[in-house]
DNA sequence: TCGGTTACTTGACATCGTGTCAATTGACTT
DNA sequence: AAGTCAATTGACACGATGTCAAGTAACCGA
């Protein structure tokens, strides 16, 4: 339970994060970090061996905290292809407000470290899984537009649904989440959908 | 010309611009640009007050080379909505393998520097001024999809455009430069054009 | 031909962030 | 009493950017 008195490792964990949404991410060294746990900046390196692996490994504390495995359960349970589309977009839209500064760490360390790289690649090919799964239900329900492939009909939703255009599209457009999330479910079906009634 | 000795000058904005083209943007370092150009670290500084203005320089310098107007004509001169459309992202297409080196350069930069960010934000607002003119060429014609407004609809161009997409779908989905120009343009009509044939 | 300017060179150095190392402390075990 | 573990302190190497001072070589005009 979180009113415990969290161990180092956690604490570390926690002020990563919170310096990563409160800050840019290249101002949050690991001397602040240290400040902010209550500890000497020497002692992070007791616990992970770099600034990459701590970023690393606070991608995983986010996951963990936000539960991302029951968020993804009303799209692998919906009936329609549709339906598996629309729910898979939303869960994602409600997702990434809280994955922001850890994310955008991350994109920022890949350019320098390949670990950091691989560690984003990976997460982004297990939400292109959704995307294929998703697609993949359209296809079976005959719904998936013949202009596509199934392979292009899943880049394009990856594409759609990429961390780097939720940012443009609400920091620098200044969308609303709610405006995000509609709009995206409209987009996506008049790409891949055959009737894209709305 | 360039059979010409070039200047200092320009020769430093060449190297510059053939190292980012040909490595990651992290390994060009002052030290890679001077030895290229052939003259000291140092002498750099006497013609570009710091790395960032260096890349913002280049940016510059990469634009006179192609002839961005030039470029941009026909899209300017179409007679219909969707040609302009069309036109205008046929030559953004031909135009971004030719910036991909600076580009990356300019963002990975502007995490750190808030005049290279402004630079690249720069940019990214003049080819924003074109979405709106396609929208409204669009609007115009009575072809633009009721679903959106004028300003979401350029909002959606403007994303699909985006430096960051065409990096996913051509790097990282390997798709060739001719499914790119064809499949955005299918894209761009889907969502925003109100009888989206094509 | 002298003097001045311009472009560039060399070498030393400050700064900042990451990451390493060695010696030490203090608490909790057994 | 000895041992172990987490953490501390302080010093330091490295790599990159950017600065400074002194020197040089070519060119240009009076």
């Amino acid at each position: 339970m979180s009113s415990e008195a969290p161990c180092t490792r956690d604490k570390i964990l926690q002020s990563t994060l919170a310096l990563l949404e409160a800050r840019e991410v290249q101002s949050v060294r690991m001397g602040d970090i240290a400040k902010r746990s209550g500890i000497s900046r020497q002692a992070l390196y007791l616990h992970f061996k770099s600034r990459a692996e701590l970023l690393i490994a606070t991608t995983r504390y986010v996951e963990d905290i936000h539960d991302v495995d029951a968020r993804l359960l009303p799209s692998r349970t919906a009936r329609t292809g549709l339906e598996r589309l629309d729910a898979y977009i939303e869960s994602w839209g409600e997702f990434l407000p809280k994955i922001q500064g850890i994310a955008k760490a991350l994109i920022v360390m890949s350019e320098t470290d390949s670990e950091a790289a691989a560690a984003w690649d990976d997460r982004m090919q297990a939400m292109r899984s959704g995307c294929a799964a998703a697609v993949k239900a359209l296809k079976r329900d005959k719904q998936l537009s013949p202009q596509h492939t199934v392979e292009q009909a899943t880049d394009i939703l990856w594409m759609l649904m990429s961390f780097q255009n939720w940012q443009q599209l609400t920091q620098a457009c200044g969308w609303p989440p709610a405006t995000y999330g509609k709009k995206l479910k409209q987009m996506a079906r008049s790409i891949l959908v055959v009737d894209a009634g709305g």
